[in-house]
RNA sequence: GCCCCCGUAGCUCAAUGGACAGAGCGCCUGACUUCGAAUCAGUAGGUUGUGGGUUCGACCCCCGCCGGGGGCGCCA
């Protein structure tokens, strides 16, 4: 946020430095630890470091603070600073707060949603993600991809890209086959009911059932994939048909999460397309074809001539000429690019155990010669567990289903702004539960590292207290509070003219730190970084509120702490909304 | 056999190669006539799995080892 300042003291630096004949490194910037005040902080131990290695007989920490001191003594005096010291090689300077903190304050309540975010890029990203299986249930082990996935569109976007939002549902396969073959037979003319997923998937897991005690029954499933195959209009009828019953079912999933996409591609749709991909290949003899025996290969290290096994083999088609998800993915890939020629990346929110077939996947596409097989990047996650590390999986029963989580979740939630807040009107009580409900669900997957395995529980899931999203949302309304009570008309920007305590240059050092942020989330692609400065300001909010008065306070420092509430609650609120999450006005 | 990830307080997790490794939960004690107690204050808790290396400086980078998880020719 003070770009423009610190490149100033960068040339006054180097100027002196210049002058003095000293060789400096590009300075880096840095927060000041431990002080309570706020500014900048560089160190010399590089600086210090290079002249011993250019032979000088020095100690580098003593060398440091001497470079660092000559530097404040040169810097002493200088605008917008009150205070310029050099400590243990650091070279810290305290900015002027009174100064800054006004222009800090104006800057967010200027920028207001947007606050934090950059520029427009003019370049477009794809986001796949959320890549759910229809005729099946949906589990709190698909969540992750798909809250994980919508933050980092929200992310990118805020970032300067234009984002495209594209979910990629397993639409066909065995597992719908055999849920057809179990509808036709034992279910036929029946319609889910009002929980329309929980149908889907009850009817999946009654099919496998079906067929694990009477394995004669595979053959008929075997007959009705061959049906399929040959596209009997019949089939491809009901196929169309239930398959629209699981969209509807997750679409009133998305809405409830706050989710959306821009555009859905079918793994049905890359069926056809990737056989002729598979054909293209083998011309171009980078398939190897040893069917009837065997399938169709991508002999990956042996085409890049290397000894140590890295890329494996790549098998794309089956013996029997069809498809697998990697026929699939190759033809996918391409499409994406058709629709979008103009991608700068495309990138692939799917969990780690995926890894290895992605890579495979993407070096085909390079070998094949697709210029644009070098934007395709997988962004891996690691699986949400059940205790005692167990993996979710509907054949098991160990799953918990999404649409049960977010009901519990928002009835704790309503009975809590029920004890709480009695007299909000019925509307808004929902309103509250549901985005503090849905915000508990959101926030401890997204503030973990993406490479983290989170296990689920439900007392920790459904815990209010602490470190979680609730905390924060109850910081936004404590601010909103207080605005209500001012009237809530912005007052305008004065001088501040008073002595600012250690909490409000507290709150202000981490309002600042937002944009920074922002652009680090994006370019690591971790979300991480935004839950945690949304509840560090969450927590440093609530310092403040403890510690400075402000509705009682004497003008001017009533005026602007107002308006700093004012700032926090914008940063609070763009900050959850980076992460899906809604900041309710009162709860 | 080859490859990837994880290991930090009792538990769950943070921490741009930088100054004193921080939160939450849990335990105990205290605070509502207060801008809202979904809150706050206080106490306790560490050889960052381990052995080396690089560096002025390592939880972070490199190598080995131990422990846990995952992936590796016709599942998705």
């Amino acid at each position: 946020m003070f770009e423009a300042e610190q490149k100033q003291i960068e040339e006054r630096i180097q100027a002196y430095a210049a002058a003095q004949g000293l060789e400096l490194p590009v300075i880096q910037w840095k927060w000041i630890p431990f002080s309570g005040d706020w500014g900048l902080s560089t160190s010399f131990f590089q600086a210090a470091a290079m002249e011993a290695r250019q032979g000088k007989k020095i100690n580098v920490q003593q060398r440091a603070q001497e470079i660092a001191e000559a530097v404040a003594a040169d810097l002493e005096g200088m605008q917008g600073f009150e205070r310029i010291e050099a400590v243990r090689g650091y070279l810290n300077l305290y900015f002027s707060a009174p100064e800054y903190a006004r222009k800090v304050v104006d800057t967010v309540l200027e920028e207001g949603d947007r606050f934090g975010c950059l520029p427009r890029r003019g370049e477009r990203v794809m986001v796949e993600f959320s890549q759910p299986n229809t005729h099946k249930a949906f589990h709190v082990g698909h969540l992750r991809s798909a809250i994980l996935g919508d933050a980092l569109c929200r992310l990118l976007e805020c970032a300067g890209y234009d984002v495209v939002r594209a979910n990629y549902p397993g639409d066909i396969g065995l597992h719908v086959i055999k849920w057809l073959w179990n509808y036709q037979k034992y279910h036929a003319g029946e319609r889910p009911s009002e929980n329309i997923t929980r149908w889907m998937g009850d009817l999946y897991a009654e099919a496998s059932r079906r067929l694990e005690n009477n394995p004669e029954a595979e053959a008929e499933v075997r007959a009705l994939y061959a049906r399929w195959d040959q596209r009997d209009p019949e089939l491809v009828a009901l196929w169309e048909e239930t398959r629209q019953w699981s969209l509807d079912g997750f679409a009133e999933m998305y809405k409830r999460l706050d989710i959306c996409f821009d555009r859905y591609y079918f793994n049905s749709m890359a069926e056809q397309p990737g056989k002729a991909i598979v054909q293209e290949l083998i011309a171009k003899g980078i398939a190897s074809d040893e069917r009837p025996d065997g399938p169709v290969v991508v002999k990956l290290d042996e085409l890049l001539g290397l000894d140590e096994e890295k890329y494996r083999v790549l098998v794309v088609l089956r013996s029997d000429g069809t498809a697998l998800y990697a026929t699939e993915d190759l033809a996918l890939a391409k499409i994406k690019f058709e629709d979008y020629p103009d991608l700068v990346k495309a990138y692939y929110v799917v969990d780690v155990r995926q890894s290895l077939h992605f890579t495979q996947v993407f070096k085909t596409l390079e070998l094949a010669g697709y210029p644009w097989a070098d934007r395709l990047q997988h962004v891996p996650y690691e699986l949400v567990n059940l205790p005692g590390n167990v993996v979710m999986a509907s054949r098991e029963g160990t799953v918990v289903l999404l649409e049960d989580l977010i009901r519990e979740a928002i009835s704790r939630a309503r009975a809590v702004v029920e004890e709480k807040n009695p007299e909000l009107d019925e509307a808004l009580k929902q309103a509250v539960a549901e985005a503090v409900g849905i915000g508990a669900i959101k926030y401890p997957m997204l503030a973990r590292e993406n490479a983290k395995i989170v296990t689920f529980d439900w007392e920790t899931a459904l815990d209010f207290n602490g470190q979680a999203s609730p905390y924060i949302q109850y910081a936004h309304v404590r601010a909103n509070s207080i605005l209500r009570k001012a009237g809530g008309e912005l007052l305008d920007s004065q001088p501040v003219t008073y002595e600012l305590t250690p909490e409000e240059k507290e709150l202000i050092d981490l309002i600042t730190r937002l944009p920074n942020e922002v652009q680090r989330a994006a370019k690591e692609l971790k979300p991480l970084y935004i839950a945690n400065i949304a509840y560090d300001l969450a927590k440093s909010f609530t310092d403040f509120y403890y510690a400075c008065p402000v509705l009682q306070a004497e003008e001017p420092v009533r005026n602007f702490r107002l308006r700093l509430v004012m700032a926090t609650r914008q940063a609070i609120k763009n900050s959850l909304a980076l992460l899906g999450i809604t900041a309710p006005e009162a709860m």
